[in-house]
DNA sequence: TCCATGCATCGATAGATATAGATTTGAGGT
DNA sequence: ACCTCAAATCTATATCTATCGATGCATGGA
C-alpha cells in the first residue's frame, strides 16, 4: 500500500476552501473565474487548490479555449471512498 | 454543514504515520508503547497523533491502569466514510 | 504578428503541523 | 506519603501548507 499516495488523496478534503469548491461543483461544471469569485480568493490560490483536487482524482478539468471548466469526477470520488474503506478496513 | 469539523475528520488520514497506526490497529488492540516502538517516533509525537485519531472518532482509547490501549472504532470509521460520501455527493 | 486574457508556475511570507525534549498528571506499588 | 512509570500536555523548532503578487505561457482576437 502506497501510504504517500493515500495521504495525498485525503489531503483533498482537509481544507475548507476545497470542501467549499466541491459543494459548488455539485451544482454543475464551473469556470475557474466563477469559483474564484465565489470563494473570494486570489487566482493563484484557486489554481493551487484545483491542482490538489485534480491530482486526487475527484475533480475534472476541461479546457475550452481560454477557459478551464471544472466538474466533479464521480469515478474518482467513488475511488476515494473505496480507498477510505480500505484504509479503515471496512471492506467485507 | 460544518466544514471545519469535516476538514478535521479527514485530517486524520492525511499523515503517513497515522495511516500506519491504523494499519497496525487492524491486527487488534495495541498499547501506546507498542505503537511507539513500531513507528520509531517519540512518545509525545505518538500522543499527538492518537489525539487526532481519537478526536476524529476512528480510534478508541481504553485506559487500563497505567497503560492506554488503542483500537479501531468501527462506527467512527463508518461515519467517516459516510461523511466522505456526503462531501462528494455520492449518496443515492 | 501583436496584444489581451485566463490560468499555471514562481518567489516570498504568514500560519499550521509534526516532532522532540521537558514537565505535569494520574494510577499503582512500596 | 512517597516513588515509579505511562501518557498527556507544554515549549520550542523545523517543515509544510495556504496565500498573494509577479511572472510566464498559452490561446484567441484585432
Amino acid at each position: 500500500m502506497d501510504l504517500q499516495h493515500q495521504a495525498r488523496v485525503f489531503k483533498a478534503f482537509c481544507d475548507e476552501n476545497r470542501l467549499t469548491i466541491l459543494q459548488i461543483l455539485y451544482s454543475g461544471e464551473k469556470c475557474a473565474c466563477k469559483l474564484q469569485e465565489e470563494l473570494g480568493i486570489g487566482q493563484s490560490t484557486l489554481s493551487h487548490h484545483m491542482r490538489i483536487l485534480c491530482d486526487a482524482g475527484v475533480v475534472n478539468a476541461r479546457r475550452e479555449g481560454k477557459w478551464t471548466h471544472y466538474s466533479l469526477n464521480r469515478d474518482g470520488g467513488e475511488q476515494a471512498v473505496e480507498l477510505l474503506r480500505k484504509t479503515l478496513m471496512l471492506d467485507k
